[in-house]
DNA sequence: GGGGTCTTGACCGATTTGGTCAACGGCGGT
DNA sequence: ACCGCCGTTGACCAAATCGGTCAAGACCCC
């Protein structure tokens, strides 16, 4: 790819990458059209392929740079939980929760985008950036579980069951919406700590609550 | 459309419909040609224009065939929980969420479809259909809880957040998989089973554990 | 006004689109 | 053997859309 995208003002990269997740992330890769997301984007299609030279580098070029930003977010959520000694299960992953709806503020299309790139049929990603994705999914419940004071739940309570329980009601939650709008990852935040709350009250030993 | 769609050995129909909600699943109406729906169903482009005169007829056929389906399963189950007098909270969900998963691997594309159908942006749906998805699932939820034994929950828990809560992580395991294997769609039930036994040892007294 | 850079939109041939239609094949009746 | 019926096909259409190119414009600092 051309690496004068990259001294495009930052918010022109952002509108660029936002729309044409947002649109292979409503589409098949075959379906998206380049026209479709420079329009989105309000730009020229000519510029697209100006800093990309396909619809696949675009594309691979796009996941990447996902995976990158959750990783950078996840790693600096770890710094910070290290740096403040927090410990405390729920606390942690709602700070977690919290940043990944300011990543759909800013990338509405982002995680959808990361999910249909996943699972697409046609490879169009090299084997070895889908296994990254892997190796970070793998990795990062694993060393947020060991950095929580577990003694805080009950007994019989498996704190990776509660962690992928919460996650997958995000999920659900992100995939039954648009998620455009502030008020509406509002609501989904809200509704994510509710139930947080819910299970904190009931599978915390009373003695921490 | 024509009603000789209906006359079809009904393993056709399924085929044809099932193959169609899984193509308009996957992308946009407008993305979405009735060539890979002929293709994928393994009939000809011809004979989908001989049962149906439109794309737009056809998906509209889809969606008020999606919501029936989804009604009468429901109803059924509403009628045989009477039949049994099942008031158990968790053994009504879990028989609930089963004829789910069974709606999955008869229909894999159905609830994808749904889905997309309500929250696409050019409304190719009159408002009608869409109202009748609002209210079908408005009133499920009030109607499965009036009848359940809720005095089994402790204090201060919320039922109708319980069934969201399981609800929400049940799409978003449907949202996060392609779901068609029938090993995958049983790996799926056994995950919100384990989810739901866990809601239950915490959230239930004791004395009905 | 000159030189360089970012950006456009018209343009290309190739492919795909929704939809039509004449013809085919198999089958039950006579 | 022949007919008429009907579900089904696949070639066919004009129109739209596709990925990608490129010469020319817009904009800037000098």
């Amino acid at each position: 790819m051309n690496q004068k995208f990259f001294s495009l003002p930052t918010e022109r990269q952002d509108l660029i990458r936002s729309s044409a997740m947002l649109e292979f992330g409503a589409n098949t890769f075959k379906k998206t059209s380049a026209d479709s997301i420079a329009k989105r984007a309000g730009v020229s299609k000519g510029l697209l392929f100006h800093y990309f030279k396909d619809k696949r580098e675009l594309y691979a070029y796009l996941f990447q740079y996902a995976i990158d930003a959750c990783m950078e977010a996840f790693n600096r959520q770890m710094e910070r939980m290290s740096y403040f000694g927090e410990t405390d299960f729920f606390a942690a992953l709602e700070r977690g929760h919290k940043i990944k709806m300011d990543m759909v503020r800013r990338m509405p299309g982002l995680f959808r985008f990361v999910m249909r790139a996943y699972y697409e049929r046609d490879s169009v990603l090299s084997p070895k950036l889908r296994k990254k994705l892997d190796d970070v999914l793998a990795q990062s419940t694993g060393s947020f579980l060991a950095r929580m004071d577990l003694h805080k739940f009950k007994d019989g309570v498996d704190p990776r069951q509660v962690v992928r329980l919460l996650t997958l009601s995000a999920e659900g939650m992100l995939a039954e919406t648009n998620a455009c709008t502030a008020e509406e990852i509002d609501r989904l935040f809200l509704e994510y700590k509710r139930n947080a709350d819910m299970l904190r009250r009931f599978l915390y030993k009373e003695e921490y609550l």
